[in-house]
DNA sequence: TCTTGAACCTCTAGTGACTAGAGGAATTAT
DNA sequence: ATAATTCCTCTAGTCACTAGAGGTTCAAGA
């Protein structure tokens, strides 16, 4: 049995934030010691590492509480966990395809502009004002 | 003179959205009407669709209140303003480059697994459960 | 001119996934 | 025993909005 601290340290995930998983339910509320600290095990310690890694992945906290009901009843379909994931994996394409897009453009309009001017005429300023000069529509990125 | 409802259609930007930005400084604060109604003019509906296309490129509301600084004096350096979209074209590239590893990884983890079997034996929630599993190191997504 | 209904106003709170800080208690090391 | 560190709860802040309550003003038709 170890501390929050340590659990911290293992797994990389600062303690703020798994006393914020507890809160939100992805983890369980761990045993207590007399002095009402946190006391974790092996099993903590691996869900906190499956979160992580979900996390690092992109997945969303909701997902992840899905992900976690499905090991929980491991007689379901594995198809519902490979949807979620499948699912992530568009959304993570849609974001690159649409920050393609944003690069594109900001490469054309940092290229445009030689730094050397002043406000009033620079290309950069003028491309922002002026939808018009884009060779493209961008979707709006939404994070 | 129009209303904050024909501004909104005009630049696409929702009305709370319009009234969230004059709260927060990037847009003056209009003229009114006798019973308090905001009314605008050319000049907010040009700086609106500046913010907008603006943010469409992923600016966050602290550069683009930069920019507008920048554009409020016609003398300063275009430099100034160029740096900001160059930092912004990085961050987007760094973005893309992440995601590009997300998304490897959960082809990788998606492919492993037919959706046919028992969430027990689930190749997908194996892989998230064991970051061992991963050929290449990802760093989390911050967004 | 009056009425109706759409659009407007302010204010508060909620979103997601944390992060920061206050003020105090428990644990660990010396 | 004491000091340093870690832990506890709770509240509030982050970003860029979005939603809703409860009330007021405006524009168009009768």
């Amino acid at each position: 049995m170890f501390s929050i601290g340590t659990l911290s340290n293992q797994t990389g995930v600062k303690v703020p934030t798994i006393r914020y998983y507890e809160q939100t339910g992805l983890l369980d509320a761990p045993e207590r010691t007399e002095g009402n600290q946190r006391r974790y095990g092996k099993a903590e310690l691996e869900r906190l590492g499956f979160i992580r890694h979900a996390r690092d992945l992109g997945f969303s906290i909701e997902a992840i509480a899905a992900l976690i009901r499905l090991q929980n009843h491991p007689d379901r379909s594995c198809k519902e966990a490979t949807d979620i994931a499948i699912a992530q994996l568009g959304y993570v394409r849609a974001k690159i395809e649409r920050l393609q897009k944003l690069e594109t453009e900001l490469v054309r309009i940092t290229d445009g502009c030689s730094g050397l001017g002043v406000t009033e005429d620079c290309y950069v300023l003028a491309s922002l004002g002026n939808h018009g000069l884009c060779e493209a529509d961008h979707d709006r990125e939404t994070r």
